[in-house]
DNA sequence: GCAGGAATGGACTGGCCAGTCCAGAAATTC
DNA sequence: GAATTTCTGGACTGGCCAGTCCATTCCTGC
C-alpha cells in the first residue's frame, strides 16, 4: 500500500517540513510552504497524512529526536576518557553554534509540546535516552577511578542535560555562544574536581 | 491623554493578557480571548494599542521581565553568605515549581521573541541584568574568603543561568523538578567546591 | 490489456481572527 | 454648558490557511 514513488515522495514532505520548521518555528509552520518547498500538492499532503498537519509534524518531531542524540555519535556513547568527553563537548558546542537558530533542539523544546500533545512523550523520551548516555559516561569514568565514586551519576547528568538545554536556548534567543559553553565546561570540570586521586 | 479611568482600562487589558500568554503560549493567544477574560471591547483595545497584537504583548513581556527578576527579591540582590545563597535558590525552585506551566520564563523565552523583535532586547536586557546579580553575589563571597579568587565568576554566573534557563523548560515540558534543582545545586556547589580556606 | 488500488493536481469551502470604522457616551477643559 | 477630547461598543471586512473533494493519471499484479 505504498509504492516506491510513494515513499520517496512521503519522504520529500518531511524534509521539506523538517526544513521549514527549524526556519519558522511551529506556530508559523504553513502547509502551503511545505508544498512549496517540496513541490507536492496539496492532494499528496493529505494523502500521505491524514491527520493534517499534526500528523506532519509528529513525523518531523521524531526525526528530530532522533537526530538529536545521533548527531553527538559515536562518542556520546563512548565517554571512556577525559579526551573522549572534550571530543563530545567540542561537536556538541560546534554543531549548535553553526546552526544557529535553525536548530532542532529548539523546534522540540519550544511550543511544540504544546502544540501535538504527542510530541510530550518524544520529547521526555529523547531526554531520557540523553540522561541514560551521560550517566552510563559517569559511571565509566568512576570505574576507572577518574571520578570520584561520590558523585550522584544520576544528578550530574540532569544538571548537564539542563545546562545544555539552557545554553542552547540562549544561544538561539540572544546569539551569544558562552551560556553553552560555560555550562557544559562548568559541569565537567565538576567532574574532574571530584577525581579520587588527584 | 489618558484619564484616570482610561488608566485603569489599560491596566485591566494587560493583566488579562498576562494571564492568557502564560496559560496559552505566544501563539494560541487570541484578542478574543483577552476581551472576553476582561470585559473589553475591541474598540478599547485597539485604542489603548493601536499597534494591535504586538503592542499588546510587548507591553505583556516587558512586565513579565520585570517580574521575574522582582520574584527573587530581596535573595538575588544579597547573596553574601552561604544561607543567603540557600534562601535565594529555594525561592527561586519553589516559585517555578509553584507555577508549573503557567511560567512567565516560558512565555518569554518560548517562540516570543521570534515572533514580537521588539521582544528580543527585552530579554537579552532580562539575562544581563540577572547575571550582573549573580556576578556580584560570586565576587562577594570571593571578598569574604569563602570562594576561591580563581573562580570565573562571570562564567559561573552564565553557567548558573544555562541551568536555570534549561530546568525551567524541562520543568515545563515534563514537569519533573530534578533538573532544575541538580542544575542549580551542581553550580553552588561547585562554588562551594572552591572554598579557599576547606 | 485491464481491473483496482496508489498517486497527483488543484479548485473550492468554511472558519477563524486581526484589524477597521464609526457612532454614541462619558469625561475634561474653559 | 459648550466645545473638545477621551472612552466604549460592536458590526463589519478581508485575508489567511487547514482541510475537503473529486477528476485524472500512473502503477502493479494477473
Amino acid at each position: 500500500m505504498l509504492t516506491a514513488k510513494g515513499r520517496r515522495t512521503l519522504h520529500r514532505i518531511v524534509d521539506g517540513a523538517t526544513a521549514e520548521l527549524r526556519e519558522r518555528g511551529v506556530d508559523e509552520l504553513r502547509l502551503e510552504d511545505v508544498m512549496a518547498r517540496t513541490g507536492v500538492s496539496k492532494g499528496q499532503l493529505f494523502h500521505y497524512f491524514p491527520d493534517g498537519k499534526e500528523g506532519l509534524l509528529l513525523a518531523v518531531v521524531r526525526r528530530e529526536a532522533d537526530q538529536v542524540l545521533s548527531d553527538q555519535e559515536p562518542y556520546l556513547s563512548d565517554l571512556t576518557s577525559w579526551m573522549a568527553w572534550q571530543r563530545w563537548r567540542d561537536r556538541l558546542i560546534d554543531r549548535y553554534v553553526r546552526q544557529g537558530d535553525r536548530c532542532p533542539l529548539r523546534g522540540l523544546l519550544g511550543d511544540t509540546g504544546r502544540r501535538i500533545p504527542a510530541a510530550q512523550s518524544v520529547l521526555t523520551d529523547l531526554i531520557d535516552r540523553w540522561q541514560t548516555s551521560i550517566v552510563t559516561g559517569i559511571r565509566c569514568m568512576q570505574e576507572t577511578g577518574e571520578v570520584s565514586s561520590e558523585v550522584d551519576a544520576s544528578r550530574t547528568a540532569a544538571s548537564l542535560i539542563a545546562g545544555i538545554q539552557g545554553g542552547v536556548l540562549l544561544l538561539t534567543s540572544t546569539g551569544r555562544t558562552d551560556y553553552l559553553e560555560s555550562a557544559v565546561d562548568n559541569v565537567i570540570e565538576g567532574l574532574k574536581g571530584h577525581c579520587s586521586r588527584p
